[in-house]
RNA sequence: GGCUCCAUCGUCUAAUGGUUAGGACACGGGCUUUUCAAGCCUGUAACGGGGGUUCGACUCCCCCUGGAGUCACCA
């Protein structure tokens, strides 16, 4: 089985969370049957272009780490190129090859010259609208005899091409949800080339799928009441069409729609959050998915070979921002400790070439479940910040056996070997040998040691805590204690 | 409003005619524990309604209700 599959991100400048999702299944698809994964930029509508966004879209394809087949490419040295043989990949160097089929719909009579103006358009659909009626072009044009055709144009009115939609009935079997049927009727005489020349998006993607020899096509939902036009022009033409699946949406909170006013919609915003490339494919890919039907964490393999466009849910689906975080916790905890620390940089302006914060990114990951969130847990390893004394008294002792505790302890620790400071359990063993061979209570030892040492009265264990800050930090801090106690 | 799609815990989902309706997030309780977090155990919580079909419906069919999407010279 060939599988080509396609994703259309619109030269937005961003990549939509919705195109995510239905990019990974693309790839999914295309990885498991051996075909390939297209990329094409559709950007038929010149007025909505955005310098540098196609720039920016396959950025974001590198950093999600995700690998196409054929599409535009970046070079190295920021240039746009592409790969593969059935290009160009971008829809605005491709006029030139929709305009023979667009002529060939003309002389079958499928296709005709419409010359009314966007203000007629305006009044005549408020009128329908007033009239409780469908807005519906009304095929004032649609029987324009040909020399008036030629004449209009001569004169230089500018005119669109409109499909002229035939009775009956249009229908397709979506991959996901079965078939579906429109009647034609209801369809209106959608325009298929613009009056600027350019081939609106329907005529291109049609003629673009046939050369580009595309077997699926994914997208999302909004798309259905659409298709019936496509796949009319497909009889038209006399192309096959290809496998449609309309993936369901991905909704707001309150089930709308995704929207900007909402929550993060963009692939970037999450990045920007410290959200990681991996936990945020895992959880988009089986949102409206589930491969199995007891486990939450996929490794991207996993999801290539269970992949199966008929399990796709049929409803839209909330983003649950919440489980997103737990997931990308889940994926911060199995990073080691040199991906951690390249994950963290780009979060923080610390140094964090040095050994203690390497090492407190390792103990303060099980409280984070962002990487924005690092940037306050780390002061702390940073310099000590100033605290109330008053804390480092715990709760059922006293300020006097606090001090005593603690001036106790910091013997004991700075007769601690090196090798002792390498490892926390090391650390651990020590310290409640300490107290246990002494007699002494946990909490009473402990309390004050771990506030000596943070400054804070929540934080990470004494035993994490000594082993990242390390011997001679540990100790200063201890005394720095001591003497405010 | 027309057309189309959709409908299981608050949220994401499993179940493809026979289950005490399962799992995950979140929430509650407990254990562990120097604090926080984590971990472990555990609890609350769902088949939108009505008709059929069937020995038997979450599962199939119809209607209703509800929600969403879409109705551009945007994709």
């Amino acid at each position: 089985m060939i599988t080509r599959t396609r994703i259309a991100p619109s030269p937005t400048g961003y990549m939509h969370i919705g195109t995510l999702r239905t990019v990974m299944f693309d790839y999914f698809l295309a990885r498991q049957s051996g075909g390939q994964f297209v990329v094409r930029i559709e950007d038929t509508d010149q007025a909505r272009l955005v310098e540098g966004a196609v720039e920016s879209l396959l950025k974001t394809f590198k950093k999600m780490n995700i690998d196409y087949d054929e599409g535009p490419i970046l070079l190295a040295e920021g240039t746009l190129s592409e790969k593969g043989d059935v290009g160009p990949y971008t829809q605005s160097k491709r006029l030139d090859l929709y305009r023979p089929y667009a002529d060939r719909l003309l002389a079958d009579g499928n296709a005709y010259v419409c010359f009314c103006t966007s203000e007629r358009l305006v009044e005549m659909r408020a009128a329908q609208v007033a009239a409780k009626q469908n807005p519906k072009y009304d095929r004032r044009c649609a029987n324009l005899s040909l020399e008036e055709v030629k004449a209009r144009q001569a004169a230089g009115e500018k005119f669109v091409i409109r499909m002229r939609i035939p009775e009956g009935e249009s229908k397709f079997v979506d991959a996901i949800r079965g078939e579906i049927s429109f009647n034609n009727a209801d369809v209106d005489d959608q325009v298929i080339i613009k009056s600027d020349g350019f081939a609106s998006y329907h005529l291109a993607v049609v003629v673009d799928d046939y050369l580009m020899k595309i077997s699926h096509v994914l997208r999302g939902e909004e798309w259905i009441s659409s298709t019936p036009k496509q796949i009319i022009l497909c009889t038209m033409l006399d192309i096959p069409m290809p496998i449609y699946a309309h993936v369901p949406l991905i909704l707001n909170p309150d089930k709308t729609k995704l929207s900007k006013r909402k929550g993060d919609v963009s692939v970037e915003s999450y990045l920007s959050k410290g959200y990681l490339p991996e936990a945020l494919i895992n959880f988009i890919s089986t949102l409206g998915y589930n491969p199995k039907a007891d486990q939450e964490i996929y490794e991207r393999a996993e999801l290539v070979e269970l992949f199966d466009l008929s399990k796709v849910s049929r409803a839209g689906a909330v983003m649950n921002i919440e489980k997103l975080d737990w997931m990308n916790h889940q994926y911060l905890m199995r990073l080691t400790q040199s991906e951690l620390v390249a994950a963290v940089q780009p979060f923080t302006t610390l140094d964090l070439s040095t050994a203690t914060l390497q090492r407190a990114l390792m103990i303060e990951r099980e409280r984070v479940s962002k990487l924005t969130e690092f940037a306050d847990k780390l002061g702390a390893y940073v310099g000590l910040v100033a605290y109330d004394p008053a804390i480092l008294t715990w709760k059922k002792a006293t300020a006097e056996d606090s001090a005593l505790q603690l001036k106790n302890v910091t013997e004991v620790i700075g007769q601690l070997d090196d090798a002792t400071f390498a490892k926390v359990a090391l650390l651990e063993a020590a310290i409640k040998e300490y107290i246990s061979s002494n007699g002494l209570q946990n909490g009473n030892v402990l309390w004050p040691l771990r506030v000596a040492l943070s400054g804070l009265e929540k934080s990470a264990s004494p035993y994490e805590l000594l082993w990242a800050l390390g011997k001679e930090e540990s100790v200063a801090r201890l005394q720095q204690a001591l003497a405010k106690i």
